[in-house]
DNA sequence: AATGATCCGGGACAATTGTCCTTTTTATGA
DNA sequence: TCATAAAAAGGACAATTGTCCCGGATCATT
């Protein structure tokens, strides 16, 4: 639900401090409600969440929002665009003070090219993301509302983090009136 | 919705027929029905579809399936599984004649590690898969039916396969009923 | 404190989807 | 080719979900 990645944020860390002038990873903060990419614009850099928290969706044609998930300390965003050299898939917006690393798209992949441990750390959170998506799509296909809504409230109250209902909403893939009624069943049971 | 991947075929084909004494990499052939692949189950194997469909699901506690891609030519399978060292995330049956070039998952690590055109083609493999499935969950979250039924039946006919009315609804997120609902629809119109 | 703007909760009704079950069609093997 | 099983179609009703809308709460600004 909320996904983090100690493994990678760790190796930016490292990164970040042993360069020599401070070029090629720098520190970026956000406030929240900035958008640290938006959707299916050319981007050029990729970014690993350092502290705080974003969400991931995708504005559909008909102007409905799917939230993916939402990101955390050591994930990072934009690669696959990098990757792919494309397009963002979807629009990041931090819904908390954020701090990101955050490297230019070529010094990216030229890290890919020359250090294996950015390789492995890579292929690891690619595999680990879609590990996630996949379950999340099936539970979320076969389930009843009532499993996901009470993790939603977890988070919230575990990252100390307010979500709209709108976004509850998109994360669950249903709309607000439905979420009130969810709401209130959970209430009274 | 019918996924596939040159690069990696034309890889795999051409380590296959490299290698020496044929021990690495092997050639094996499924008949429609068998699984390639058990859902929770530890397996050691990774594979490289080179010929014939399979379909890709996890089935859920409920006993419901969620079928989420049809694997052709060149996809590979099981690589998630070697990554991370876990039990199969879905079930992977052919739905037709399937022959698949097969290597053990330590072989597969040991190319990662030694070879860096397969460890680019992995990366970008992954990166194509969460595109894929990160935008079939959303457009299945918050479009109707109807586009993605009929893409099913364009598919159906385009690769001469036959899918059962269970696995069409399966693919789809409904149930067998609504499905019918949907296609007498279609009919009409 | 008054004015808006925004968000939240929920009523009323329509539309969609699911469940259960029966009928019809298709495939298959003796 | 007939019998039987399996797959597909669809009727009837229930349950869920969506749409549209309005009233009340909250918050910031003047």
């Amino acid at each position: 639900m909320l996904r983090t990645n100690t493994d990678l944020l760790a190796f930016i860390g490292r990164l970040y401090t042993q360069q020599t002038r401070k070029e090629d990873v720098i520190l970026r903060s956000f406030s929240k409600g900035d958008r640290l990419l938006d959707q299916d614009v050319q981007i050029s850099k990729v970014m690993v969440i350092s502290d705080g928290v974003a969400k991931c969706f995708i504005t559909e044609e008909n102007d409905k929002d799917y939230l993916f998930e939402f990101l955390g300390k050591g994930e990072i965003i934009g690669e696959i665009e990098a990757l792919k050299n494309r397009g963002c898939l979807c629009t990041v917006e931090a819904i908390s003070a954020v701090n990101a690393y955050v490297m230019s798209a070529s010094f990216f992949l030229s890290l890919l090219d020359k250090n294996l441990e950015m390789n492995k750390i890579l292929l690891q959170v690619l595999a680990d993301r879609i590990l996630n998506t996949s379950s999340r799509a099936s539970f979320q296909q076969l389930y009843s509302l009532e499993h996901g809504l009470s993790k939603l409230l977890q988070l919230q109250q575990k990252e100390q983090i307010v979500l709209s209902r709108d976004d509850m909403a998109a994360y669950l893939g249903i709309t607000v009136r439905s979420l009130n009624r969810a709401l209130k069943q959970l209430k009274q049971s």
